[in-house]
DNA sequence: ACAATAATAT
DNA sequence: TATATTATTG
């Protein structure tokens, strides 16, 4: 594989850059330094200093810092290892690859010389191929300095990877989790440990976990895909009852199928994750777009485009694309804490508010709920997240303090939001909390993220009796907006209250709203 | 700041 | 594979 890769890179480089390439060549056994002087010199065409001594090779870095391109060397060396080289060199000004070989392959050994900076670790007795392209280790070594390697390195891996998942379908490597470490300056080993391929059970040293190229769907790509998904669709689904939407029906379309259909259709470069991340959505628009649908088939009265949602905190603009009125399915929560999770703005309306009859009418029935835990005017919206941003607000003080803190959520729980909502926070203390009249102090509302106690205990230690949750059963007031409706927050013309008036309240069941699923603790 | 959209993890 | 979560981008 690497000796695939890597004369591809070949091709698209200059021929001309090994050409008189500086190398130092260390290594104390005076056999294998003139063998690879030999190789180097003769066939690669490189100019090569050789030394017998870690110490020798620094000295003559110190004296001619420009003088090499890349060093080479054996990683154990009787008066300095390679790891001590590495660090060594790094002082003098770590602008040079450096390049290490060695007799063994013990994995903590060729981990630590990554680690610390090695472009590569190969395995003696080297292999000619890998001598001698050691030269792509300067062109990467420069190129990344200059910030542009991201793409060169994007782009071998891509191809490692295009080939790895034709070969044997994506052999999901379980490749350690790197979680993303944040030092951007380490430098990681570039192309796949080169040495053989027996290497490859070794999961510390994988092919570079560098980001993909974003694929970006075009509409005729767009086209595409959705015209596999019908042949599939049709090719799976003869009968058209179960068809009902694209890739929906009763056999559902799959992220391979699709790509093997588009290949066919000429399409190339996609992965089979590319689509299936484009089907995630792709399915998400379609079902969306079901629901205002069906909605609107029962409310004619309520076009999409009617329909925006109050407050700058109010989540997907309720118009366009994003579903009215159907609630989101209830996220639960780990620990069977339930948070409502609206198109609406709930209660109070906090922030910039919507005029005119917007905020009066799109109350939704939480507003009637009395539950100690989600009574009106104990909600207040917090804003949109997703789950890693999500900061909840300290709920509005009784006191009276309403300057919230924002209390990060280093987020244990395990919310399930697909995408970007806004989120309600309630307040645990309701006006019957002893709180009131008991605590001089504003007390500590419990910390409902991070808490290792039930949901419901937290509560309760803080004077709420009864958490559960209620499934209203007020009335719905469902406005409508005119057509050329714009902007919530810029006014309401009288037209438009006529409109509203016109519409009338919606029975809140006719709506079908799953709001709440009552909580069992 | 926000929302859309794709990548990535589970 | 499906779906949840996170990162990136407009």
């Amino acid at each position: 594989m690497s000796k695939e890769s890597s004369t591809e890179m070949a091709d698209r480089l200059p021929g001309q850059f090994a050409l008189g390439l500086r190398v130092l060549l260390v290594d104390n056994n005076l056999k294998y330094l003139e063998l690879l002087q030999n190789k180097l010199q003769h066939e690669c065409k490189h100019k090569v200093t050789t030394c017998t001594g870690v110490k020798e090779a620094l000295s003559l870095l110190l004296e001619n810092k420009d003088g090499f391109d890349i060093i080479l060397t054996e990683f154990h060396m009787p008066d300095m290892d390679g790891l001590q080289l590495l660090d060594s060199i790094r002082d003098i000004g770590d602008h040079l690859p450096v390049v290490l070989f060695s007799e063994d392959q013990d994995m903590a050994v060729v981990k630590q010389g990554f680690e610390k900076g090695a472009c590569d670790f190969l395995v003696k007795p080297i292999r000619d191929e890998d001598l001698k392209m050691i030269w792509k280790y300067v062109l990467l070594f420069r190129l990344k300095k200059e910030g542009i390697v991201n793409n060169v390195i994007t782009e071998v891996n891509n191809q490692q990877a295009e080939r790895s998942e034709s070969v044997h379908q994506s052999s999901s490597d379980d490749t350690v989790t790197h979680r993303r470490e944040g030092s951007p300056a380490k430098r990681r080993n570039w192309d796949s440990v080169d040495q053989d391929d027996e290497a490859k059970d070794n999961k510390d040293i994988k092919a570079t976990p560098s980001k993909k190229p974003r694929v970006h769907w075009t509409s005729e790509l767009q086209q595409k895909f959705v015209e596999a998904i019908e042949r599939i669709d049709r090719r799976k689904n003869p009968d058209a009852r179960f068809r009902p939407v694209d890739g929906l029906g009763e056999v559902q379309v799959v992220p391979k199928d699709i790509l093997d259909e588009m290949r066919k259709m000429g399409v190339t470069g996609l992965t089979r994750q590319n689509v299936s991340s484009h089907l995630q959505k792709h399915r998400t628009n379609k079902k969306k777009q079901g629901e205002s649908l069906e909605l609107r088939t029962r409310h004619p009265g309520l076009s999409t485009t009617n329909y925006s949602s109050p407050g700058q905190y109010s989540s997907p603009s309720i118009g366009s694309n994003a579903a009215p009125l159907t609630a989101p399915n209830h996220h639960l929560y780990s620990r069977n804490f339930s948070m409502p999770n609206n198109y609406f703005s709930i209660g109070q309306p906090v922030g910039p508010l919507p005029i005119g009859p917007m905020a009066q009418q799109l109350t939704l029935p939480l507003n009637h709920i009395q539950s100690p835990l989600w009574s009106s005017s104990l909600h207040h919206v917090i804003g949109s997240a997703t789950p890693a941003n999500l900061q909840f607000m300290r709920p509005p003080s009784i006191f009276g303090n309403q300057n919230q803190e924002l209390i990060p959520g280093p987020h244990l729980v395990n919310q399930s939001t697909t995408d970007q909502r806004q989120f309600i926070a309630a307040c645990p203390y309701g006006s019957e909390s002893p709180c009131v009249s008991n605590c001089p102090q504003e007390p500590e509302p419990p910390n409902i993220i991070n808490s290792t106690l039930p949901i419901h205990q937290s509560f309760n230690n803080y004077g709420v009796q009864d958490a559960a949750l209620q499934i209203p059963t007020a009335e719905l007031n469902v406005p409508s907006y005119p057509s050329q409706h714009t902007d919530v927050g810029s006014g309401t013309t009288a037209a438009t209250q006529q409109e509203l008036t016109d519409i009338g309240p919606l029975g809140f069941e006719d709506l079908d709203l799953p709001w709440f699923e009552p909580i069992e603790w």
